[in-house]
DNA sequence: AAGTGTGAAAAGTTTCACAGCG
DNA sequence: CGCTGTGAAACTTTTCACACTT
């Protein structure tokens, strides 16, 4: 889910237009050919990648058709190829740096999570306000208090952060996030944050996430 | 998100055609009444709301014109009663009854997640394939074997289900909640799940968010 | 024959602008 | 005057349909 803020934070880095939702497809295409070439599977039709990826196949070949020309007609799409393209364009520099704040219940299961670094990603630190507590929770990543958070961010120079604070205090620390030089915020936190509007956030819902498929049970 | 599906499964219940973003935003909107009724606010504008919530004052009119005429020309909103009409519209029943399904780091961090009770939901039993070493972690929710699911859906006639299983297991396990009854799911999977269209899957990939925002950062 | 690339239509959403009410 | 309710405009995204290539 983008941030509600009308306006967005421009398009990212050098790509041009590439729609807001098409970039989660890609993500989704991604993991999909990923399978795909594991299973020795060199080339793809739109149509069947259409049905691994849960959309139209026209989508597909809109969604490839702005990373570039790769499809061959008759034929398909390369799997290997258009991976490396999908990368690309998605994971700007491999393995960016991402802290993590607020070690609770949520951020703790976040940070031994595997599904990050598989997608090119690494929590490097945590920080938290009782950080003694979080260590009794034996987790692989340091984590620091959460005073420290400036001096990391600025000397690591981090640019992705994860937010997971309780809500009353979740803008207090975007606003210190931002100002050490987080260009954009994963937020767990139930609540809209205020950013400039260079900087992206990204909201995780949960309780509104369950309250959405709620509307949907008759 | 919605899932990706052409075919949607239709519209709700009762209520009528709510644009599905409206949806999110209805929540959203909830929670920045409930905040005002806690300071005593009798009554907001539209663009107070707006401020608060992150979006254009156009849209909490329009949106808010969905549940009927609650407004006061030259005054605003009335807070509570705004505050009821949402949750009539999006709250179908109250205290629905929500089951998860596999109790590993994420499902545990989420039985032990405070909000979605908040919310008017009730996680009323877990299910894991290893409910001895789920029950190690102490949570105040019972924790079954995963071979009970089925009777337990169709005896409690629960329809939502949060599914926490490895990716390896989803689909399965899907199969086996829609099979018993389950009309939405709350995927934390990275996996494209297949529901008949009856079904509502929303999904929430953790890695794929954290991909989406690395896109931004230049 | 199979399957891409794409312009054009359709559908969905957001924003504008303003009449009209309290 | 302030603020809602809403038709119409603007914009975004999805789907269709088909020419074109291998």
């Amino acid at each position: 889910m983008q941030t509600p803020p009308p306006d967005l934070p421009a398009h990212a880095p050098g790509k041009a237009d590439l729609p807001k939702k098409a970039i989660y497809r890609l993500s989704i295409y991604h993991r999909c050919l990923e399978k795909l070439a594991v299973n020795g599977v060199a080339t793809v039709s739109s149509s069947t990648l259409a049905r691994a990826a849960g959309v139209n196949a026209s989508q597909i070949r809109k969604d490839i058709a702005y990373l570039g020309q790769y499809g061959t007609r008759g034929l398909g799409y390369p799997v290997g190829t258009l991976m490396g393209s999908i990368r690309d364009t998605l994971g700007r520099e491999r393995f960016q740096p991402v802290v993590l704040i607020g070690a609770g219940n949520l951020g703790s299961a976040l940070l031994r999570y595997q599904g990050f670094e598989k997608e090119g990603f690494q929590v490097v630190a945590a920080f938290d306000a009782d950080p003694e507590s979080a260590a009794r929770r034996r987790l692989s990543v340091p984590v620091h208090h959460e005073s420290q958070l400036e001096e990391f961010i600025v000397r690591e120079k981090v640019k992705l952060a994860i937010l997971c604070v309780p809500a009353g205090f979740a803008q207090a620390v975007a606003n210190r996030l931002v100002e050490a030089g987080v260009q954009a915020i994963l937020n767990f936190s139930p609540v809209v944050l205020e950013v400039p509007a260079d900087v992206t956030v990204n909201n995780v819902d949960l309780a509104l996430e369950l309250e959405h498929i709620g509307y949907f049970v008759r």
